[in-house]
DNA sequence: TATTGTTATACTCTATAACTATA
DNA sequence: TATAGTTATAGAGTATAACAATA
């Protein structure tokens, strides 16, 4: 591992980035983005997890996604790869995976009794993580910040829309 | 490659991410952050580029690193990686590496005429790539969101501490 | 013929260890 | 003995192609 915040605090050797970098969006994002999820995939590993494992039992919770194919074109990973993952989660009890008797060739994945309350509980380790992560920000820049990104997520990628009824009701 | 933003658009699958990861601070900034490099890197490397190298020369620009080891240091990658890195624009004559007289086991680094014109260009290339990331943004919240990354970049990285002089002067 | 889930394989990064020359 | 640069190797993570079952 290279780059951890908390866990493992970043060497100071003395050197600091040059502007031209320390000041560049791409920088900047890039390299908070990579150290918060740094983060997040070092303790969910610790308690025996993935992040893919995380993300996907959130979305079995969910349930808007019920066949393999559309989990990982959410997840924005390979079919193929997300074979092992449930392989591993049902294995362990969390999942299961049933034939769509609509359509033979779908497996239909849902969350367990067991792997809800797991998802609790890794819920509660990521939201300690992020209150850590975000814990230099007053309460008015950590909602400005997630108003922006927000608006750029919903911008740049579809996955974030909202549907307006939901963002009504909640 | 998985994920890029307006080179290939994401495709719309129809589905939405559960808002419980739609929200997440983690989620948001690494997906945000992770798209946003994936855009430079693919464009860098249309320009004969990786993002390591475009790395290398701004911090051989800056002179402050003048090792080979504090460049890893800085950058987060480790000093074997480097080499290569480094052969490689030597070799394209936008590097020189020179003996330290003081510590003959040092290479000093150094950007060539030719490396500096061609930082220039990539330079240009990655304002323009974060102009159009931004562009959802108003003037002000790209000034919130700048604020508050770097905030957050202090508290979290050391190497993004900026001298205090330096930051007046500037 | 196209699609779902699956398996197997190849490739790219990155992490690690070991070597040399200097200190 | 320790450090700077280098080289070579191993591993994790990911991308790609091909397969069987079903539509």
């Amino acid at each position: 591992m290279r780059y951890t915040i908390g866990v493992t605090p970043p060497v100071n050797t003395g050197a600091c980035l040059p502007s031209a970098l320390a000041t560049s969006p791409v920088f900047l994002l890039g390299r908070l983005g990579y150290a918060l999820k740094r983060q997040a995939v070092a303790e969910l590993e610790e308690a025996g997890y993935s992040f893919y494992e995380y993300s996907v039992l959130t979305l079995a919770e969910d349930g808007t996604c019920k066949a393999q194919t559309e989990i990982a074109d959410v997840l924005l990973l390979d079919r193929s790869q997300l074979v092992g993952l449930l392989d591993g989660l049902e294995e362990r009890g969390l999942i299961e995976r049933q034939r769509d008797q609509n359509d033979r060739r779908r497996h239909v994945v849902k969350l367990t009794r067991g792997g809800r309350q797991e998802l609790g509980r890794l819920r509660t380790l990521v939201n300690r993580i992020e209150d850590e992560f975000l814990a230099p920000l007053d309460a008015e820049s950590r909602s400005d910040l997630f108003a922006i990104l927000s608006r750029l997520a919903r911008a740049h990628d579809t996955r974030f829309a909202v549907p307006a009824d939901v963002a009504v009701a909640s």
